[in-house]
DNA sequence: CTTGAAGCTATAGCTGCTAGAGGGATTATA
DNA sequence: TATAATCCCTCTAGCAGCTATAGCTTCAAG
């Protein structure tokens, strides 16, 4: 049995954030001591790995009660857990092509040798959407 | 003069988006019609058009406060222009780096050929973070 | 048995919007 | 000129995903 502290050290998930994940359904509610505070057991730990890791990964909230739906039911098919990554990966894989774009844009930008505003590269590009190279 | 909607439509920025960034200060109030309708004028356009495309770029209002306080001052130097574009091209690097460890993994847990979640990669993947490829 | 750390609930705040209610203003047409 | 359609007004509340604070209670070590 540990306490909240406990949980939150050996999972590296912030304590209010664990009790913001009670509230919001996505793990269950945990024993209590006679003294009303929070005891998890080593399935609670579990469950937390699961939802930090998944976290990293950046799956929504409710990604993840999808996910832990599912893994309560091991003999179902698993193409939602599937579907639900992909999904997740094309959502990445956008992701990063926007930011190369702007990578792009942003490297032109702040090449600004000129030393006042009043010809900043920065400034004017910000100004003048026409100047940019591609569209975003 | 324009109203509101005109504003929107011109700058593809949405009407209570806009209401918003002035009670952000990000824009000047504007002037108001007998019957208290905002009415802007070309350079409110134009602010807007600034904000617009920093948004798009990915700067957070506050920034944009610091560049649109630079370009009211042409005369000064412009290095703080500089340090802030600078400083979101090497977070917008941070996050491309990221997400592309994060495409890694996720292109490799979502190759499950398992039928059944009980060996579904997917969920065994996020289960056991010991078996991820780097740290994310 | 005391004390200090850790936990409790409830509420409010953060960013960057978006949506809705319940009204008033403007404008185009009849 | 009347009226209907469309626009605009303010105010409030909500979204994700937390984080912080206040004011209190409980726990564990000495």
């Amino acid at each position: 049995m540990f306490s909240i502290g406990e949980l939150s050290k050996r999972t590296g998930v912030k304590i209010p954030t664990i009790r913001y994940y009670e509230q919001k359904g996505l793990i269950d509610e945990p024993e209590r001591s006679a003294g009303n505070q929070r005891r998890y057991t080593k399935a609670g730990l579990n469950q937390l790995s699961f939802i930090r890791h998944s976290r990293d990964l950046g799956f929504t909230i409710d990604d993840i009660k999808g996910l832990l739906e599912l893994s309560r039911h091991p003999e179902k098919p698993c193409h939602d857990a599937h579907s639900i990554a992909v999904r997740h990966l094309h959502d990445v894989q956008d992701r990063i092509t926007k930011l190369r774009r702007l990578e792009r844009e942003l490297k032109r930008i702040s090449k600004c040798d000129s030393g006042y505003v009043a010809e900043c590269a920065v400034i004017e590009a910000l100004a003048d959407h026409e100047i940019c190279i591609g569209e975003h």
